[in-house]
DNA sequence: GGCATGAAAAATGTCACCAAGATCGTCCGA
DNA sequence: TCGGACGATCTTGGTGACATTTTTCATGCC
């Protein structure tokens, strides 16, 4: 019985990098905790080198930070960075749009965006911070997707999304009143299949976010 | 004799890495060339989990691929990568030049960059592959860090700019005859703080690029 | 000649050990 | 009592060795 089930399926760094994720959206960690590879070690059940390695993964996308000599730390993101980032994914999620918006007629993408729009709409799911959550990241990664660019697909989740969603978790003001009727805007612009407002759609969305997050107070934010 | 003097300076995952990218540019190593783990231990003394890290990181960048129980490899792009890339580049560049001449008059930014395309166009440079792939390096840095978006520069190096100079290094037509014109348009907008006009000249620049690269023969390409 | 079997190669995963740096408390002296 | 020097301890960085798993390839059988 050296290793688990769920171990074999994708290697041992791949489930502590998962777990580290998902405790993410779970409030098991939070932005600044420690994270103890000693500990990750005891609780994942692996080796250190596997411990050492997902870090590694996670550090390159900037979830964690890693000081020389000091316990790696759940990255906390200051009131610059955050809005470098917003202002980034802007752009970056504006070509999304773009781009899925002018494959709408591929394959099965309308029904994909479709359902996975309904599944964001649906008040139900709303209500429930983990299958919001859910539901959001899959009508992005859709939108994604469809854009079948994969340059775009693999730099996507390098950005800091999951930062900011659960950093400003607490402050639901931030996405709350705007958010449905932009995705309804940005749903409707990619199934008519007209890029140019698909883009504009999602950049506006995302300026609108960043318009929220820069009115939330000092203690928001990493010293 | 634990280590060298080199490994020192950065740790030993960070030479594996310099060295790997270097011997890239170099020609030591070639798209598609299988990178065994035990002959980069070998070859850069050092640990097997040092060599490890740095594939990681390359693999993350995606510089190379790593096949469950496989070798890593260099990557090769295909058509298709390519040309999502240089979409994707376009769209980054486009905003790294918005940026950066929004901020011109900023610290001693109009000197770093005037610094960097002067040595961009010297003709000496020009005639040797290493020196002007570093002047352009330069040139691409300078222009990111003067835009002093954190994110964007953190997510920069993790494109693969590097594959497409390296793979399409011996069809010199690509960047030979538009390149310089192209760089002199991007740096007059830039010095003179016109963002929207700056970001048109990168995005052209890179357009030319991508229809320069599609007229490439698909022997250019992985399979 | 095609296919199955088994050996070798290569990568992954784990552990143990030592080195280096950082943190934190304690102790001593002014 | 305050403050700095010193050292114990914690934590990561790096290396080597060994077992396990998977792939690859050559060999032999039908």
């Amino acid at each position: 019985m050296p290793k688990t089930l769920a171990a074999k399926s994708d290697g041992s760094p791949g489930v502590v990098y998962r777990g580290i994720v998902d405790g993410l959206y779970r409030g098991r960690y939070v932005p600044g905790q420690r994270l103890v590879e000693a500990d990750l070690t005891r609780d994942f059940e692996v080796g250190r080198g596997s411990v050492r390695e997902a870090l590694s993964r996670l550090a390159a996308e900037g979830l964690v930070s890693m000081n020389l000599h000091r316990s790696a730390t759940i990255r906390s993101l200051s009131r610059a960075e955050t809005r470098d980032l917003v202002a980034l994914l802007e752009v970056l999620n504006g070509f999304a749009a773009r781009l899925a918006a002018e494959r709408v007629e591929e394959g099965n993408n309308r029904k994909l965006i479709t359902e996975a729009y309904a599944s964001l709409a649906d008040v139900e799911v709303q209500r429930d911070f983990l299958r919001f959550a859910r539901a959001r990241n899959t009508f992005y990664r859709t939108m994604v997707a469809m854009g079948a660019n994969h340059e775009l697909a693999r730099l996507m989740p390098r950005t800091n999304v999951d930062l900011i969603r659960v950093q400003f978790r607490a402050y639901a003001t931030v996405d709350d009143d705007l958010r449905m009727e932009d995705y309804r805007a940005i749903y409707d612009a990619i199934n008519e299949g007209q890029g140019r407002k698909a883009e504009t759609a999602a950049r506006n969305h995302i300026r609108r976010l960043g318009d929220a997050i820069d009115k939330l107070p000092d203690g928001a934010f990493a010293g």
